[in-house]
Formats: C-alpha cells, sequence, structure tokens
DNA sequence: GTCGACCTGATTGTTGACAATATGCTTGAC
DNA sequence: GTCAAGCATATTGTCAACAATCAGGTCGAC
C-alpha cells in the first residue's frame, strides 16, 4: 500500500499543500533545505511532481530555488515583513473601501456576526477560533468589496508572513490590542463609510508595522 | 545550425522573454492558443523548457493552463484591468509616500531629469520615449521609496496590463493629459511632502480607471 | 436531414534512465 | 597541524519515448 505513488496533477497538489500546511506548523523551518527525494518519498508522489510543486512554491514567494543547489525555504527578515505589511495596508485599504461601498445587506450581516464571536473568542482567551476569525475577516472584505484581484495579492504576502504572524499572534495581549481595531474595520463598513473603512484598515495593519518593529531581529538568520 | 536547440534553464528563459515580447509587440493575442511543439520549433528549445516557460508565465497570470487542454494566452477584462489599476494606485501611493519621505538628492535630480524630459517628449510628439520615460518614473519612485515588495508586485500587475496600456497609449490628448499628473508626482516627492505625494500618484491612476471605463468592452472576448 | 457513436490525428502528461554538477571527505604534502 | 587536490557520493537537471486524453470529422441509423 505504501506503494501506491499519487502521480501527476494530484501529486504536484498533495507535495504543495503538504509542504504549505508543514510551514503554517512549524514542521518546517526558514532556511530548511528542501530534498526533492524525501519530499518524494514523505508524500508519495513522484520527483517531477515534487519538482512542479516546488516551482509553485516559488512562484508565490515561499521557497527559493538555486540552481544545481536545490530548494529551501526562504526567510522572511523582519524588514521584509514590514514592507509586506505596508502593501498589505494599501491593498486592505483599498478593500474597505469599497466594501463599506459596496457591500450588501448579507455582507453586512455575517460581519456584525464575525464581531460578535470576536468579542467573544477574546473574552473566553480562544486564540485559535481568533485568529481564524481574523483570516474569515480579511477575506470577506475583499470579498464584499468586489476585489478580486488584491484578495489574489492579499494570499499571496500572507502566505509569506505565516512565520511572522505566528511569532505575533503569541504575544500576550496582542488579542486585546487588535480586537478594537478589527470591530472598527467592521463598523464602518456596515455604516457605509468608505474613508473611515480605510482609515481603519490602514491603521490596523499600522499597528502590526509597531509590533513587527518591536521585534528582536535575530530571527533573521537561518534555521 | 538549426540543428542547435537551446537547453535547460536558458531554453526557459528564451521562451518566456520570446513570449513576453510576442505578447508586447502585438504578435501573440490574448486568447490565442499556445502549442508546446511549435514554441519548441519557434524558439529552438526543448518541450521541457517550453513547458517550464509556460509554468512561468503562468505563475505571472500572463497565460492559463488548462489541464490537458493546453495554454493560452490570458484575456484579461475591462473590469479585471480596472481591478488591477486599483491595486495599482493602492501599492504606488504607497511607493510615493514613502519616496517623499526616503527620496535621495541623487533621486530627486534623476526624478526632476525625467520630468523635463518628459515634457521634451510630449512636446515633440515622441510617444516611444515617453512611455520609456514613463516606466522609468514608476521604477524610480518604487526604488526611491524602497519598496521592493511593493515594486514586484507592481511589475506583475503591469505585466498583466499590456493589452490595455498599448490601447491607452494610442489615444489621442493621453499624452497631454497624463504629463501634469506625472510632474505633480516629480514635483510633490521632490518636495518632500508624503500627502501630496500619495494624492498625486492615485489621481494619476484614477484617471486611467476613467479612461479604461471608457473603453468599448468587446475587448473581453477571444482573440 | 439530423443525431449519435466511433475512429483518427493532434496534443498534453508521465516516467525512468542518464548526465551534469556540487558537496564533503580523505589523503598527502608541507 | 593546516591546507589543497582529488575522489566518492548525494542531488539536481535533461531528455526522449511512451501513455493518456481530447477535438473534430466520418459513417451509419433512424
Amino acid at each position: 500500500m505504501a506503494e501506491n505513488r499519487v502521480t501527476g496533477q494530484a501529486g504536484r497538489n498533495v507535495v504543495g499543500t503538504g509542504i504549505r500546511q508543514a510551514l503554517r506548523s512549524g514542521d518546517m523551518v526558514p532556511g530548511q533545505r528542501l530534498i526533492e527525494q524525501e519530499l518524494s518519498d514523505t508524500f508519495h508522489a513522484t520527483r517531477s511532481s515534487v519538482r512542479e510543486a516546488l516551482q509553485d512554491l516559488a512562484a508565490e514567494g515561499l521557497v527559493e530555488l538555486i540552481p544545481r543547489r536545490g530548494a529551501r525555504i526562504r526567510v522572511v527578515s523582519v524588514d521584509e515583513a514590514i514592507q509586506i505589511t505596508e502593501c498589505r495596508a494599501a491593498l486592505e485599504g483599498l478593500c474597505a473601501r469599497r466594501a463599506a461601498e459596496l457591500a450588501t445587506p448579507a455582507h453586512r450581516d455575517t460581519l456584525i456576526g464575525i464581531g460578535t464571536r470576536m468579542r467573544q473568542a477574546v473574552a473566553d482567551g480562544d486564540l485559535d477560533t481568533y485568529s481564524a476569525l481574523n483570516r474569515r475577516l480579511h477575506d470577506l472584505i475583499a470579498e464584499a468589496g468586489g476585489q478580486k484581484v488584491a484578495q489574489s495579492l492579499l494570499d499571496r504576502l500572507n502566505g509569506q508572513m505565516v512565520r511572522h504572524q505566528f511569532r505575533l499572534a503569541l504575544r500576550p495581549g496582542r488579542p486585546a490590542q487588535s480586537l478594537p481595531q478589527h470591530l472598527a474595520m467592521i463598523e464602518a463598513i456596515t455604516a457605509g463609510d468608505p474613508d473611515a473603512a480605510e482609515t481603519a484598515a490602514r491603521d490596523h495593519l499600522d499597528s502590526v508595522i509597531r509590533e513587527l518593529r518591536a521585534t528582536p531581529d535575530r530571527d533573521n538568520g537561518e534555521g
């Protein structure tokens, strides 16, 4: 049964999502070397599939591909994380503005529901739920604003931030700090106030940048 | 001599840049089907190289890859072009703001020089030069602002716009319209006024959006 | 005359073997 | 003891043949 290797397009997906997952969960750390044969064994995929998956990940900026030297998980420095967050601020500001202009009543209801559950999650100290709601919120704002292009760019940027976001979420008091900012975004969007929505989104990410700045930069190196 | 096929990494580049070039020059049109064997013959590359190059282009959003059906040049609808330009506005606004804060005296000098030459090019009716200066200006602003991440996102977005930018540039009176906007950006950045710089950049791209909106949408379809 | 099944040619997908290259170790000289 | 050269091994890169699939056309039945 260990003989059934996943092949082709399927294999490519298995390896790609597998590595992404491993990155999120911390099973793979930045700087780590990725050897085609090993991945091929781990995921029961052919080397071709692994190769293609690595190309995909490199295109997403998650993996660094050095010719004749192989692949390693890309190290995102604190400085780069800040730049990424600055871009996110610009793009989420756009999405929030458009969402305030275009959100349907259904969107607004969903947003309000997320706000309520966020409040509850923070009160309960339930970090996992809060973080899931967080992602859901950002997704929904892009969707409500009809910004597919911005959404795909944001997905890409968020993917590169996993490591740093992981660190930030662990900081004591961080949820209590970000909750009111999230609520302000929801409030402005449901109120249909584009300027306030954009400002709220930017303010939120500016605060993330301040947190990143307060990061000891010994994270830059290898892993 | 026609026997010397370009191989491997080199081939991948040849094919990739070849197709990009063909796109810019209009030799390949959106919707057009790309057949691996044909490309392989045209560029004297192996089919492997062609395949990898197509993957690259698909990751950049220039080509659409349908499993078992092959590759075609992606059609960017007017609606999507507008979304792309909205994202550009957000990101270039960010770059312009930072450039106003961070530009070195050397940067400022170069910017002023570009402004002068742009004025001249428009006066001379030299569209090619103006368009080259245009690209140079946008590049320089991202660089002066130290926004590498934003710059790479903008490159990507601009790549997808080639077709539409081509159309816009041909409109009579378009350069005369965009010139003062470009000059305003340069002015604000060299004056070190971040707010004005961001506003100028956004205004410029808002005007592009207005032009796109005035596009007959019969461009959406195939080719 | 129209519809559907089948067949054929064109095109993409997959594989495994082979080639090229880098890395780290061993050996020997100084 | 240290350094350099050479060798062995691990790893990635390339290719060409083969397999799978799709599009379009042909033939026959109704």
